[in-house]
DNA sequence: GGTAAACACCTTTTT
DNA sequence: GGTGTTTACC
């Protein structure tokens, strides 16, 4: 392979970043402009002509999703293996520096990683021992502040008691929290990332060896970068100017967890002698919704500037749609995906955003009742079940009976007499002395300090913890976590459990006993680390899919960020209204509202042929009634660019479009806007005018199969719905 | 120790 | 209004 095929399917921005001679380079990549391909070229481009070594190279992404399509994308364009490159997550590739240099890095051999549940039953339960108040310090939000101040490099001793006793409290448990990670050998996300920068920055040996080794550097979504991260990057590449980062700032969804959008700014202050190379031309969507696109974005401030353009045509206009309220919304939208799929179209070409995941429900009953098959993305994953959980922790305590977080999780899960008396005397003793739960157990029965009820139930519980780990010796993986679901008693836990709930338990168990057959223990890259402990590792480092796969064709409904670099070719964006989306929590901060702007362009762009954008004008939101405004959004879309449609019926609506909305209550004020009734005969409807009072007050109703009708209340039999 | 009632919450999410 | 979590009680 020579220079020519590397560049020949790039455009002429894509080759100037991907032939670009070794440089700080940064590559503001719009919405669908080919920013994977830039970077796996970028790679293929330092192997092939720049003649370096897969282990040269190291990738960072967000996602594993995103650093498995990178892999494969190198290893196909090549044709080899890229298996000793370092491609891998910010967290997957702090863990692995983390494993090499346990010891350099304060931490135990077997030392496991935690996810972020895990995380919070431990704050949970130090408020508990510190007798602090949880409603004036809630577990969440010292949660937060323990990451917050982690993300910032921060550690318990760097911070001064400011003299407020809130303040100071927070730090106490900060400082506990600490304490206990140690003790128990855990290690969580935030302090993956942290440690493995005060692993590089106090060992001079190891950063020169690294910085030696890694001679290009790349970072995918480099506006999602939060400072720990980008402190990390500039560690390794700072003075080599080996530095190249894809990115964009107008898809900076992710300020509120900690993502610097400001990084962006930092680099090239950084890296004077940078280059930045824009990739402008889109290759999703057509021209309708570029243009809807760039010119939403244009409201924004100090932005990098950008603008997309395509070489396909106009396309089809987008279409906005003013649903009566949420039902109507919902049955709009699946009425065109029914037509849709009539048309001859895929059904998992369609997508519908939403802004807040509580708004998914109208559209999976409108999708039910009518069969079209969907899928929800969000929620619990696989590895993220309690049964899941539960497993893991007696699989992570038969490896390492100090790790608090599992003990205290399976201590009494399936009952056995382990009661909250005994459980507080034990934290009461290990808190004291600093022991972890096991060893405080142990000095507890040597000592009788136990009645003797709870001090049988108690040896049961550590014998059989010892137990799992003798009996386990030398079997497989999967035997390992088939034997220990079953002894521990949580399989026949779950097979007690009411009929439906407890047979998906046992199922599920099941499940990971398979998924322990089909890992794929790569010793080559593990770091001496046990099959188990990987296993482990792999669990918190990837929680797995979200529900098992199904290849059904669907429908596809997520949340608008987590459609963040996916597309189809029909996209609706619901609920499209104030308060919503602008979220309210938004509306009044400039910052947060260029953040949902942002959002916004991200929705748009993900549609590559048609984009419907709805809102309704009346909603129950938290079992009250509002009548939203539509959002600010839609007046910033260029209204050449946009379509309105008309109700179904083809009548004139009775309510003012994008403005303020007619809420004229009738005088019963039983039936209001948009409220949905049933009657007798016309079935279910919807309710768009009254007029009148008393004998005289008449509604008019949209009735879904009988079309529009004047009613007389006097007289009609009409049933609110 | 398991269930029912009371209660708080109510953006967005990956590692 | 719907859900998940804590508390109260048997």
């Amino acid at each position: 392979m020579d220079a020519s095929s590397i560049i020949s399917p790039l455009n002429d921005a894509q080759r100037l970043a991907v032939s670009a001679p070794s440089q700080a380079m940064l590559v503001l990549a719009g919405a669908g402009s080919g920013k994977t391909r830039v970077l796996v070229h970028r790679i293929a481009w330092h192997l092939r002509i720049n003649r370096l070594s897969p282990q040269n190279i190291l990738a960072v992404t967000f996602t594993n999703k995103a650093a498995r399509e990178m892999r494969n994308r190198v290893e196909d364009l090549l044709n080899i293996s890229a298996r000793s490159m370092w491609i891998g997550t910010f967290h997957g590739l702090a863990h692995r520096l983390l494993r090499q240099h346990a010891k350099q890095a304060k931490l135990p051999e077997t030392f496991q990683v935690m996810d972020s549940d895990d995380q919070l039953r431990i704050v949970k339960r130090l408020l508990k021992a510190m007798n602090i108040d949880d409603t004036k310090w809630p577990p969440k939000q010292v949660q937060w502040f323990i990451n917050a101040q982690k993300e910032e490099g921060i550690r318990a001793r760097h911070m001064a008691d400011n003299g407020d006793f809130f303040h100071r409290q927070m730090l106490a448990v900060y400082k506990a929290y600490e304490e206990l990670c140690d003790r128990s050998g855990l290690v969580d996300f935030a302090e993956l990332l942290l440690r493995a920068h005060e692993l590089l920055r106090d060992n001079d040996d190891l950063l020169n060896f690294y910085r030696q080794r890694f001679q290009q550097v790349h970072v995918d979504e480099f506006q999602d970068t939060n400072t720990i991260q980008y402190a990390w990057l500039r560690l390794l590449t700072e003075g080599n100017d080996n530095l190249f980062v894809v990115g964009d700032d107008d898809q900076s969804i992710y300020g509120w967890r900690g993502a610097k959008i400001e990084n962006i700014f930092s680099f090239q202050r950084h890296y004077p002698g940078h280059q930045v190379v824009r990739l402008e031309q889109n290759y999703r969507s057509s021209g309708h919704i570029l243009k809807a696109a760039n010119i939403l974005i244009a409201n924004n401030d100090s932005r990098m500037g950008k603008e997309l353009w395509t070489e396909a045509g106009e396309g089809e206009l987008l279409s906005l749609y003013a649903a009566f309220n949420e039902q109507d919304e919902a049955y709009f939208v699946v009425e065109k995906i029914r037509q849709w799929v009539r048309d001859g179209g895929l059904r998992s070409d369609v997508a519908i955003l939403y802004r807040s995941n509580a708004q998914s429900r109208q559209f999976e009953e409108r999708l039910m009742t009518t069969g079209t098959p969907y899928r929800v993305y969000g929620g619990l994953r696989f590895f993220e079940r309690m049964e899941i959980k539960n497993a893991l922790a007696y699989l992570r305590l038969s490896a390492n009976p100090h790790d608090d977080a599992s003990f205290e999780r399976v201590v009494n899960t399936p009952t056995r007499g382990i009661g909250a008396k005994t459980l507080d005397d034990m934290r009461i003793l290990a808190r004291e002395q600093a022991l972890s739960l096991w060893q405080a157990s142990i000095a507890m029965l040597d000592q009788n300090r136990l009645p003797a009820r709870a001090a049988t139930a108690l040896r049961g519980f550590l014998n059989l913890i010892v137990q799992l780990g003798k009996d386990t010796e030398g079997f497989a993986l999967y035997e390992t976590v088939k034997h220990v679901v079953e002894a521990s008693g949580l399989i026949d836990l779950y097979k007690k459990e009411k009929q439906d709930k407890g047979e998906t338990r046992v199922e599920n168990l099941e499940e990971l006993v398979n998924a322990a057959k089909l890992f794929d223990y790569d010793s080559e890259n593990a770091e001496n680390m046990s099959e188990l402990d990987l296993f482990l590792t792999h669990a918190a480092l990837e929680a797995g899919e979200m529900q098992a796969d199904s290849d059904e064709d669907c429908v596809q409904l997520m949340t608008l960020h987590s459609a963040k670099g996916l597309e189809f070719k029909l996209v609706f964006m619901v609920g499209m209204e104030e308060g919503l989306f602008p979220s309210q929590q938004a509306t009044d901060d400039p910052g947060r509202l260029q953040e949902e702007r942002r959002l916004c362009y991200v929705g748009i762009t993900r549609a590559m042929q048609q984009l419907y954008l709805t809102y309704a004008e009346s909603r129950r939101l938290y079992g009250k009634d509002s009548y939203p405004r539509p959002s600010r959004f839609l007046k910033e879309i260029p209204a050449e660019a946009i379509h309105e449609i008309r109700m179904r019926a083809n009548v004139s609506r009775p309510v003012a479009s994008v403005g303020t909305p007619t809420t004229k209550l009738g005088s019963t004020g039983k039936y209001r806007l948009g409220q949905s009734v049933r009657h007798e005969k016309f079935g279910e409807g919807v309710v768009l005018q009254t007029e009148g009072e008393g004998e005289q007050e008449r509604v008019q109703i949209n009735f879904r199969n009988a079309g529009i009708k004047w009613l007389m209340l006097a007289y009609a039999k009409l049933d609110t719905v």
